[in-house]
DNA sequence: GTCTATAGCTTGATAGAC
DNA sequence: GTCTATCAAGCTATAGAC
């Protein structure tokens, strides 16, 4: 065929989809064939390195995404205080308000391919760095600062967790808003 | 045989074990298996409902042990502040210092058994409102004690999240020391 | 209560036609 | 680039001996 049956894009997007909601082991290439509308073979050509890479595609998608729509808002203009509000904003639309799991959590559970969880590390890294930095820019000190983002990056997985477990998005609407202060502020809010 | 090569109470801790660390998909019945010493038909004898009813007296048993060993001194004697410290030392200790997951975590995926999710939810339900109740004993309105139980139970499985990801339990830790403080306190710490 | 043996299905992965 | 057909291996689960 001239062009492919469903784009990279929407093929990475709905692979996210399911690595996210039934984990890497549950991520059978059964469910992804009839989430994706192609056959297995079809799925082997676009990721010859099968579900191992698919699921590293899927990761470093989540990091490109993350760095470009919702950790970019962190260094961009404005006080840290509204830095960190666009960011919130950012992150409730990408998890759908709280509905969608998380793949750091998803795709840190145990198998037989190591890479992954260092990926997962990376990722987390990543992500409270980006955190860690505005937190400074409001003028905490550096270990302060490294400490605030461990804890939002904590608050946040953790409201996933408890989205996911009892279907209730309050825990994680309400961290949304604490956000910025849990951020920026002196003394915890 | 007379008595059972392996005991109930030593047979569901590996169970735990292998569910906490592998999610449901991923705790196949060789793992299970090879870790319990036990040959899979001899776990079908012991747990006839398979690997649903497997995974369901684990979350049975860990509700048990939850109710028993970690929750029990908030509702024993002291004050507030020390009965949280010491649910919160049980906590510390029942994650083995942040190093093992939490199958309210690793159980809330999607599978093809949807009890689980509905037992994971009321573990969840039980676990928040005995940190509310001491909230309240602590002398917070009770909608405000709700709300520090849901972000106790949020940062607990975060950290755990944290722990899992990057192999680093210092959130962990610290998270079990500000516990008291978070559930106790009329405006947060 | 545990075992060996096995059934029947699903899995991840490959070969080759179009 | 996608498909049908197929494979070996793994899976959950069962039957029946001891």
């Amino acid at each position: 065929m001239a062009s492919p049956k469903i784009q990279d894009e929407e093929l990475l997007q709905k692979l996210t989809g399911v690595f996210q909601t039934y984990g890497y082991e549950g991520a059978s290439l059964s469910r992804i064939a009839e989430v994706t509308g192609l056959q297995r073979a079809s799925l082997y050509h676009r990721f010859p390195g099968g579900k191992e890479e698919m699921a590293e595609a899927v990761l470093t998608r989540v990091d490109e995404r993350f760095a470009s729509h919702v950790l970019a808002p962190l260094s961009g203009s404005g006080t840290p205080v509204q830095r960190v509000k666009r960011m919130a904003e950012r992150l409730s639309e990408f998890f759908g308000g709280g509905q969608c799991s998380c793949v750091l959590d998803s795709l840190s559970f145990d198998t037989k391919y190591h890479a992954l969880k260092d990926h997962v590390a990376e990722s987390m890294e990543a992500w409270m760095g980006a955190m860690a930095k505005v937190s400074q820019d409001a003028g905490l000190p550096k270990k302060t600062a490294r400490l605030r983002a461990e804890d939002a990056l904590g608050r946040i997985q953790g409201a996933l967790v408890i989205a996911r477990g009892t279907d209730d998005r309050g825990p994680f609407e309400r961290m949304i808003k604490e956000l910025p202060a849990l951020l920026t502020t002196k003394s915890s809010s």
